[in-house]
DNA sequence: ATTATCTATAGATCTATAGATAATGC
DNA sequence: ATTATCTATAGATCTATAGATAATGC
């Protein structure tokens, strides 16, 4: 593994010296192209986005990407299995627990929300990419498919009801944040960032589960 | 333009004939073509999608397509623009409705809501897409803001505030179908489909602005 | 004459591989 | 010797244009 360090003059290390000096975020050459092509395929998605531009953004040559990935899929593979990963610990962890079901799936909504609106790059919007959804992903769905279990269940719980289809809403209401700050990166999102709206999306959910019929 | 028909082998029509009959749905080979790029985009993406893939899906050779499109963005910027006129109609013209506030807003959302859920193709999806992000597609972009925003405008009317966060939120909700739709096609959204949640999306927004603070 | 298609292709990519090179470590 | 980079390139695309061709309409 290179030494990339994190910007300035590295102390020049174990291989042929880079034509150019590093400058992406990253303790180590891997870290680089991961954080380079992070930015990348959240603004240009992934088939929008060349090995070519990765390797730019990083400050090395096309080919050098190559010691790091066997292929460009490896890349989005990587990024997504990392993202999805805290979260998914999360919620096993939060499944096992006792106790009322509603603080907990708001727990989870808390933790992932702001690890959406927080992330240096917009990596829920990874998930949206069509090319996800392609047979080479498989293991990446299959994890976010139980994470998107795990909500439903906490909120199955709370509302003490596994019919009621507001189940499948607080997952979604989580989402919710990536698009916003999509709109956000585009100056869309009006004044408050998304960050600012993590709370009004927990309590949503919240709002949501509560609720009880009219002069119930 | 050419007559197409929708399918089985039309009667020959001005120009040279096609090798191959027409088989996608259409009145006219403009329509085939937007037929299949819906499709293939709301599947592939819009960089994933070559225009050889369009033409291949439509019977016709890729240099054909350029009778109809001068380039390939125009077939997206076409799909994106027929998509959300019928919305924003509809919202203009609820803003200018007498009454109370709540209803016009859930009747907004049930329309897009349907919309999204019953289309031929998941064409919401299209609004995903990093592709639209860049500036060719600003026409697009900036009429879906102002649905974005009468959205908000009877939000804050049934709230009366125009401060709560939650106005933010019906919108979202809303986009939620994209999504669960998109789940659906890969077969990972359980038993009930995208349209019978579309019931679920307009309810859970009305609970939403209808919730007031506890033992308040 | 007009139209809708076709064939052929230019020029610009894009991913991945082969193999050379310039450092450090032993 | 090992490592991380480099240069060079093969082979497969991809978009868009030029111009030929096979119908209908007048």
């Amino acid at each position: 593994m290179a030494t990339g360090s994190s910007a300035a003059s590295a102390p020049a290390g174990r291989g042929r010296p880079r034509l150019i000096p590093a400058r992406r975020r990253g303790e180590t050459a891997r870290e680089e192209i991961l954080d380079a092509a992070a930015e990348l395929f959240t603004r240009h998605g992934y088939t929008g986005t060349s090995t070519r531009m990765i390797a730019e953004a990083v400050g090395i040559r096309q080919a050098s990407m190559y010691h790091y990935f066997g292929t460009k899929d490896d890349i989005l593979a990587t990024l997504l299995e990392t993202t999805v990963d805290a979260s998914l610990g999360h919620a096993r962890r939060l499944l096992d627990d006792p106790g009322p079901a509603l603080p907990r799936l708001l727990e989870l909504a808390r933790f992932d929300v702001d690890q959406l609106a927080r992330s240096r790059w917009n990596l829920g919007a990874l998930y949206l990419l069509p090319e996800v959804g392609d047979q080479r992903f498989v293991e990446f769905r299959t994890a976010r498919q139980e994470l998107a279990g795990a909500y439903a269940s906490l909120a199955a719980a709370a509302l003490d009801d596994e019919t009621d289809k507001r189940t499948l809403l607080p997952f979604r209401l989580v989402e919710s944040v990536i698009m916003m700050r999509a709109d956000e990166q585009r100056g869309e999102l009006g004044d408050h960032g998304a960050v600012g709206l993590a709370d009004t999306v927990v309590g949503a959910i919240e709002m949501l589960i509560e609720h009880r019929p009219h002069r119930g």
